[in-house]
DNA sequence: CTCTAAATAGTATTCGTTACTATTTAATAA
DNA sequence: TTATTAAATAGTAACGAATACTATTTAGAG
């Protein structure tokens, strides 16, 4: 079942629109993994073909600023973004890009104390584990060696 | 003292050339911060004011694929480049996005079997502390609910 | 010094993202 | 329901980091 985002958003001020409806529905749907603007742009027009991308560019934007979806970043594949469903990390695998859930986070108090001991007034933490998923592992599409240095 | 890269690179059959050793001398200049291009092509002009941006961006991506370099990547602040000095990680400042070496790591024994239990085979990591160095902490550029979720 | 493959400077191009603008629409109130 | 209006959209233009291209230069070998 779909959660509907209507509330939030007009709590935020936000018009409940078809295209922004259908943002959040995407990213509901794969809610292990995360996505890119361009893979986003192309399941929305499945549904909405006129669907412009810069109204997905819009939107994404905006849904991060009400803190209803995440941005994430890694050298050499842009941004991805998923449902902000609170705090965790992933798998990244660099044969196919995808990103998966994992259960672990490396931030506790003695980690956080050895950043503020150098006067680092700490916000936030980002952690991903790079390699290769099932499916990469026997034809991996980019060998460690062939990929520029960018794990 | 600077450390000459010249058997380094001819190890790797590549030409030593004013341009290369020039921008690892920059970087060497900086060994616990990180640099952009952009900011690389800044300072290599100040001594070699012709220098191309493009031989700038192609020698960063030779030198990485070589193993002097390694490029970051963090969400809002594009590329950054650094003498592989070994394995660390950084403290990231959200204001003026210098990106500081921090002496922890969290990968070990534990972790690396969570993520292989999942048919996950793990090749590198990454881990970043974000938030507001001491100049920053001050006069905050930017604060925590301006930037676009970005963190 | 000569030769040649590699590297460079300068320019054009690509691509993800943002900016702009006329038009449409969601939400509110009459 | 209709009228009103600010917000959002589609479509297009512009942007900037990065790459591709090409004629020229140069590092390194003989
Ligand atoms: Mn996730
Ligand atoms: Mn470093
Ligand atoms: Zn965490
Ligand atoms: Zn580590």
């Amino acid at each position: 079942m779909l959660p509907s985002y209507d509330k939030e958003l007009q709590s935020h001020g936000c018009k409940v629109t078809p295209q922004r409806s259908l943002i959040l529905d995407i990213l509901h749907e794969s809610l292990a993994h995360t996505m890119t603007a361009d893979e986003i742009v192309g399941l929305a027009r499945e549904q909405q073909p006129n669907i412009s991308a810069g109204t997905v560019y819009r939107n994404l934007n905006t849904l991060c600023e009400l803190g209803l979806l995440k941005c994430l970043d890694s050298v050499g594949d842009g941004r991805h973004y998923e449902l902000n469903t609170g705090h965790h990390h992933h798998l990244v695998c660099l044969g196919c890009r995808q990103r998966v859930a994992i259960d672990f986070c490396p931030m506790n108090s003695e980690v956080r104390d050895l950043a503020e001991k150098s006067g680092f007034a700490v916000e936030d933490h980002n952690f991903e584990i790079k390699g290769y998923c099932t499916k990469c592992r026997a034809g991996a599409k980019r060998s460690p060696d062939t990929n520029g240095g960018m794990i």
